[in-house]
RNA sequence: GGGGAGAUACCCAAGUGGCCAAAGGGGGCAGACUGUAAAUCUGUUGACAAAUGUCUUCGAAGGUUCAAAUCCUUCUCUCCCCA
């Protein structure tokens, strides 16, 4: 049963009977997961495929962490359709301090093996590089999904982004990696790393692929680049509201890969949905309840599901709320706006009064021209979520 | 080295002298509706200005013109074909 737990939720394995023998075979597998140290932040997204590897940890495996740090300082392509800008040393240092942390909220760190592959590719000499670019072929490396999509959109490729995927893949050989885990963005590179283990001699690793989650907008997958991702760092009450945000569609994917409820129980809550149950109640008790859980308490959880429905069923005020200090007694309503952060530009506030959107304690501000006067504590509320306290200058 | 195509706002993409702060889509924001920050619909999306308006912006720098994203020159970058 080891296997159907393995299995549970994957898009892909490649190939699977040898999977199977591998978990047969009894060994203590060492599974490798690429991770890239120029994003600090872990999301939900990357989350997925974490928790898949604390699960082969549950089983005795060893997790092989591989810090990209010198791919990520030769420039990533992945999938961004821009060459990625290439950072230094120090940035990937400091990126990977509480990375760290965050990795170990969710693995087990005994048998976490963090390895920086700098280690082994920055002592390439230029005959190394030759001999490994030999084992491929250029056909092959714009195989690649998003580099034939550049190509054929007539995009620059620089040429050490097609030597991205080579070095990714030797990172397997180096390791020794038996399996290879990863979303299935990254087939392509697992499958390129069989090939190379197999011309250095090792037994090809097995890739697990996890489905690509997508963000909080719907259509494109959770990254920190496309700002739609919610971070395991977040607050609870930041992770909640994003969780109630996502689409309906995505309510049962979220649960099967986010949170820890069992197949059985997503089935019925599925069941639910059909015979019409509210979605939005399935997100507040099942979703976005179970997510904060993971990664905070129950006690939080269940403090940010009343503040979500103080603050959005029952139209109250929520429980804290930043204040501002006011310096003049008298202020411009567009002035008080952009001072306040509530607006980026004046241009901006002033657009928010015209659609409505500025309430102060309550009643919305219809005149641009409207001077605020400050008499006691007022509530400066923009659209539904943003929320400012406004205070008078100590004396 | 030769020939051709191209660079437009957050992203994609239309626009070949004035009606262009620039179509359309995506994304963002706001409103309506809703037991949701979902779906749907509507509005909005360079800055400044109470406003007719003003300023900055279509790869960069110059030029032509009353008027340039649009024409000319030079430059930078990218792609394709040939060698």
């Amino acid at each position: 049963m080891d296997i159907e737990i393995i299995k549970k939720n994957t898009a892909e394995i490649v190939p699977e009977n040898e999977l199977i023998k591998k978990i047969k075979s009894g060994k203590k597998l060492r599974v490798k997961l690429g991770i890239d140290p120029t994003s600090p932040d872990i999301h939900l997204g990357f989350a997925v495929v974490l928790r898949k590897l604390r699960e082969f940890q549950k089983l005795g495996h060893q997790a092989v962490l591989i810090v990209g740090d010198f791919t990520a300082k030769i420039g990533d392509p992945s999938g961004k359709s821009k060459t990625r800008p290439q950072i230094t040393n120090a940035e990937i240092e400091k990126n990977m301090e509480n990375y760290k942390s965050q990795i170990l909220k969710i693995l087990d760190e005994e048998l976490t093996e963090f390895r920086y592959n700098s280690e082994w590719l920055g002592k390439l000499s230029s005959e190394d590089i030759i001999k490994l670019a030999s084992k491929s072929t250029v056909a092959q490396l714009l195989e690649r999904d998003d580099m034939s999509k550049r190509y054929h959109k007539n995009e620059p490729i620089a040429l050490h982004e097609l030597l991205y995927s080579l070095f990714q893949a030797y990172d397997s050989v180096a390791v020794k990696a038996d399996i290879e885990i990863g979303g299935t963005d990254q087939k392509f590179n697992f499958l390129f790393g069989r090939q190379l283990q197999r011309e250095f001699g090792q037994a090809p690793q097995v890739t697990v692929m996890m489905p690509l989650l997508e963000g909080l907008d719907g259509v494109r997958k959770m990254s920190k680049s496309y700002g739609n991702y919610i971070g395991i760092t977040e607050s609870p009450k930041e992770m909640f509201g994003k969780l109630m945000s996502i689409p309906d569609d995505l309510i049962i994917k979220y649960l099967k890969l986010t949170t820890n409820l069992d197949e059985d129980k997503i089935d019925s809550i599925e069941n639910e949905m059909k015979d019409g149950v509210n979605p939005m109640s399935i997100k507040l008790q099942r979703l976005a309840y179970e997510v904060v859980l993971i990664y905070h308490s129950q006690e939080e959880a269940r403090k940010a599901w009343s503040g979500f429905l103080q603050v959005f069923s029952k139209k109250e005020l929520p429980t804290n709320i930043p204040s501002y200090t006011l310096t003049e007694k008298k202020i411009w309503i567009i002035k008080l706006l952009v001072d306040s952060g509530l607006a980026p530009t004046r241009s901006e506030a002033r657009r928010l009064i015209e659609q409505g959107g500025v309430k102060l304690n309550g009643i919305t501000v219809k005149d641009i021209k409207f001077e605020f006067e400050f008499k006691k504590e007022t509530i400066l509320q923009v659209g539904k979520r943003k929320f400012i306290k406004i205070c008078a200058k100590e004396k």
